[in-house]
DNA sequence: GCGAATTAGTCACTTTATGCGACTAAAGTC
DNA sequence: GACTTTAGTCGCATAAAGTGACTAATTCGC
């Protein structure tokens, strides 16, 4: 690897950092070291010689320890003045992480989607796009497996459907199209929480299928 | 309007312009001013103070003497090396033109996106994301509409449909299906093409209707 | 002028997907 | 052991999509 000197860059990656806390999906912040009661996404300056995605894989590492299980970029972001680095242009990451694994390092903590720290309009913007593009790729990729655990019951998958989507699901179309889909896979073990019959576990477990193929859809308003 | 003078900024705006010609996508580049047989996606070098949208659509403006009637973000791109500016990272959007009304200006031509001229990678990576963008969000925004002159036949929509899906549709189900969406108007306005019988002329103009409430989709196949 | 060819547009029937209430099952609570 | 709670399934009703066959209006060949 060569070794070019870094040089000052005029963006910044961030990352979005998302899982879902009890009931509300919640976002992963750094607290300023200079403003220790302010609180921004955590980013970094990019280096010359680093790819987008490797920089936002080690702000993400920087901040849980780990590197979350599902990243992709949600694109640039230069209009909102005043981000905590200088940089004319941020390219933002979203990344989740089931939050039984999450254990934020010193210096970091979840923030609650409802109850966000004073940010600069930029960083909320990303924020923004990230819950909007969940929802938008929930039907398309594996999101909300990736924010749950291995392991789990499909009332808990349900659940988190109805917490990425804000609407309550109906339980026997739900598992129907689940099982159509051929995406989870039943384990030999059950999970009694308390009251009520126990529920089996189930895995993220993709199984070759054809692609559903469909006419055409119009499923927009405007424009 | 404040005049800071510009400064070197490490990242380009890229933009691909989209048309469909004859039976085929095609997509606007520039000959380069050097070497005369080098072509580019058409970019500048960012200024400051100038938003991404505003600098992508003059970067579309100087090629087509024109704005896309659509433009939007496709992310940044930072990996391929070797893009035609130095820069470390290069911001792309995509616009969308009908090929009727779009005359690139001295200078630039359009290829047919089977037979483009040899590129960066990192353009070629452009491309690539602003097809995949253009037929995942082809159900979600009036995409096919911004590639067809403001009136058109339903023949002609559902020609572009099928070349921008690469797959043939059922005419009934195609109708069925845009009756139910409220996108479209008639105008009393009838085209004939030498033979068979005239059609009728249509226009984009989204009626309000209520959001079409469906459970949860799982069409994904991996991961 | 007239039948064949061509493109536009619609209909009716079948198949598939979805919505939804009601049911059974297995655990804890009192 | 009756009642509550959560899991899981069944079956019917309704809605959406696939499909071939039909009618309509025009040009072309002769």
């Amino acid at each position: 690897m060569r070794d070019r000197s870094p040089r000052t860059a005029s963006y910044s990656v961030d990352v979005v950092l998302m899982t879902a806390m009890g009931n509300e999906l919640a976002v992963l912040f750094a607290r300023n070291s200079t403003e220790r009661e302010r609180w921004s996404l955590p980013w970094r300056i990019s280096q010359s010689g680093e790819t987008l995605d490797a920089a936002a894989a080690r702000v993400a590492q920087e901040a849980l320890g780990e590197s979350p299980i599902w990243m992709e970029q949600i694109g640039a972001f230069g209009d909102g003045k005043r981000h905590p680095s200088d940089a004319d242009v941020s390219v933002a990451h979203m990344g989740l992480v089931p939050h039984e694994t999450a254990s934020p390092r010193a210096g970091y903590a979840w923030f609650s989607i409802g109850d966000l720290p004073p940010l600069s309009p930029r960083q909320r913007a990303m924020i923004e796009t990230a819950t909007r593009t969940i929802q938008g790729r929930l039907d398309q990729a594996p999101i909300a497996f990736r924010l749950l655990p291995a392991t789990f019951t499909l009332s808990e998958l349900q659940q988190m459907y109805e917490l990425l989507l804000s609407k309550r699901l109906h339980k026997a179309s739900f598992r129907r199209a689940l099982q159509a889909s051929w995406l989870v896979e039943s384990i030999d073990e059950w999970r009694s929480e308390g009251r009520g019959r126990p529920a089996q576990l189930f895995r993220y477990a993709p199984k070759k299928r054809r692609r559903p193929q469909r006419g055409v859809r119009f499923d927009f308003l405007y424009p």
